[in-house]
RNA sequence: GCACCGGUGGCGAAGUGGCUAACGCGCUGGUCUGCAAAACCAGUAUUCGCGGGUUCAAUUCCCGCCCGGUGCUCCA
């Protein structure tokens, strides 16, 4: 009944507790806001939202941290191009990418922490560093009073850099693809503590010196901040193994002795049409660009979590349409079993059915999280069931008892429950402020033109048009709501329709 | 170049040293329906990249090869 989970210090499947018995402690690095968040950032942020929900669902209490860049190079960069502060330019980015995370129902962490917000504790991990001897200033206006100069971390002072990548530092040599002595560090595979900046660049008058942080810094400091010196759970993906993770190993390790992190989860890259993602590919999509492509919210998120994540995903419009009716078939069921006219009792096959599908799900999580094997018992149940209630030997018992194992399902996978309108309509707002609507697809937009009464008042007319068996208008009418995207069904004790 | 991961039906994707190789999507036929849809039933991989080896037995272990991907540098 232990989540058991490949962790990449240990090389092993390793099972996943909280240090203090009561609370597991997680820090998962998060965004860099310097744009809109893509399929492949969120690729990373749902799976391990799929660890933090199926924790939950096996009972554990979880602090999870996790940071937000806002300040970094990138940042810097389009900031100035925008010709804007910073500080104004993050907030946008901050703000879409959880409208993001709510989008893609990813649960918000207990703790979001900002890098701007926590300058004084890395000043503070700097300076308990340099007293280690792990941390060095250098530049040309070292000594007192100087405000200028960069901090590196000095890799000699950390034999054990390498261990988490499980890289051999004697394999690399000096300088062979490092900027050479930019800032004249002792040692060019020596990392960027903290960087001085030229007049006029953003910056933090510190007792370290003026200047800002270097990416790593934070994550070591906001961690220990919230977790303590040691954790039981750090995650993200597989490019921040080397070196992100292993910076941040030795910022805090050379200081409290301690394992930073037991457990270290990395999920792998996705591609894109089998190639590797990127602009210049044209193969690079943001959430935004799906949603505006009529794709829903939980089609998206089905299709980024159904690949285990230590497996590389390829992401295609074949896999979203795959999704897009699964998610369909998995809905019209719970709507057809919660609907059903039942008699009450209980019945062993169903029981039974229900019984294993939970046990088959719950062990294929436990199992390294395999999102791919925990699927296949519950479309097992879904047939069992549908067969059911067409020879109609289920119960009201054997009901609930199917129900409460699709909660559990949807617990972790939350794509039966319906919340796509939002953030569907939410997109389309955007890209008309963005002044992009055209990019939408037209069938969306159609479809958002047409409210339930004007569906409901079509639907009626189509009605009367079969009682007089006019078919050859009842079928202009459903052709007519087909190409707005709705999608009609003539059921045995009535007429349901429902928007694609 | 060095290192690592993967190649399973039309597509996506689990899985295991030996029962009929999950599941989803798709397709074909049937039941139901005015026709559809939904749902169910049946069919859809004599076979798991190629070659060799170990074994009573390999898709599953080992070796070689081919192909795809990734890391070694900012990147989720």
């Amino acid at each position: 009944m232990t989540l058991r989970l490949y962790n990449t210090l240990s090389g092993q499947v390793d099972p996943v507790t909280p240090s203090d018995g009561k609370e597991l402690r997680m820090y998962a690095c998060g965004p860099t806001v310097y744009d809109y968040g893509h399929i492949g950032n969120f690729r990373t942020f749902l799976q391990v939202d799929v660890l933090r929900r199926f924790l939950h669902l096996e009972g554990m209490k979880i602090r999870h941290v996790m940071n937000i860049t806002d300040v970094d190079d990138k940042i810097i960069r389009n900031a100035a191009a925008a010709g804007v502060p910073i500080g104004e330019y993050t907030p946008l980015y901050e703000k879409a990418f959880l409208d993001d995370l709510d989008s893609l129902r990813i649960e918000r962490p207990e703790i979001l922490a900002k890098a701007t917000d926590h300058i004084p504790e890395m000043v503070q991990l700097v300076e308990r560093m340099s007293e280690a001897g792990a941390a060095y200033k250098t530049g040309s206006a070292e000594g007192e009073g100087a405000s200028g100069g960069s901090w590196y971390f000095r890799l000699a002072a950390f034999p054990e850099y390498g261990k988490l990548s499980k890289k051999d530092l004697e394999g690399i040599t000096d300088g062979a693809r490092v900027d050479v002595d930019e800032y004249e560090k002792d040692s060019a595979r020596d990392f960027a503590l903290w960087k001085a900046t030229k007049p006029g660049e953003t910056s933090w008058e510190t007792a370290i010196g003026t200047g800002r942080p270097g990416w790593h810094l934070e994550c070591s400091a906001m961690a220990m901040k919230y977790l303590g010196e040691s954790f039981d759970l750090h995650a993200g993906g597989e490019d921040l193994m080397f070196p992100h993770h292993e910076n941040e190993i030795a910022q805090s390790e050379s200081v409290t002795h301690k394992p930073l992190a037991r457990h270290w989860m990395h999920v792998r890259f996705l591609l894109v049409d089998g190639r590797k993602m990127s602009k210049s590919e044209g193969n690079f999509y943001t959430l935004r660009d799906l949603l505006l492509k009529g794709y829903k919210a939980s089609a998206i998120r089905l299709a980024l979590i159904s690949v285990p994540y230590r497996h590389q995903l390829n992401f295609t419009f074949d896999g979203l349409n795959e999704a897009t009716q699964a998610i369909s078939r998995l809905r019209t069921f719970v709507d057809r079993l919660k609907k059903a006219e039942l008699s009450s009792g209980t019945t062993p096959a169903m029981q039974e059915a229900a019984e294993k599908a939970e046990r088959l799900y719950f062990g294929a999580l436990e199992n390294d999280l395999n999102t791919a094997e925990a699927r296949a018992p519950i479309f097992d149940l879904v047939r069992a069931v549908n067969s059911a209630l067409d020879a109609g030997t289920i119960l009201t018992g054997d009901r609930e008892r199917v129900l409460a194992v699709l909660d559990k399902f949807d617990a972790v996978f939350a794509v039966i429950a319906d919340h796509d309108a939002e953030p569907t309509r939410a997109a389309l707002t955007w890209a008309e402020e963005q002044g992009i609507l055209d990019k939408a697809a037209p069938e969306l937009l159609a479809q958002q033109g047409l409210s339930d009464e004007q569906v409901d008042a079509l639907i009626a007319e189509r009605n009367l048009a079969r009682k007089q068996r006019n078919f050859k208008r009842s079928d202009e009418i459903r052709d007519e709501l087909a190409a707005k995207g709705i999608v009609i069904e003539d059921a045995k004790d009535g007429v349901r329709w429902k928007r694609k």
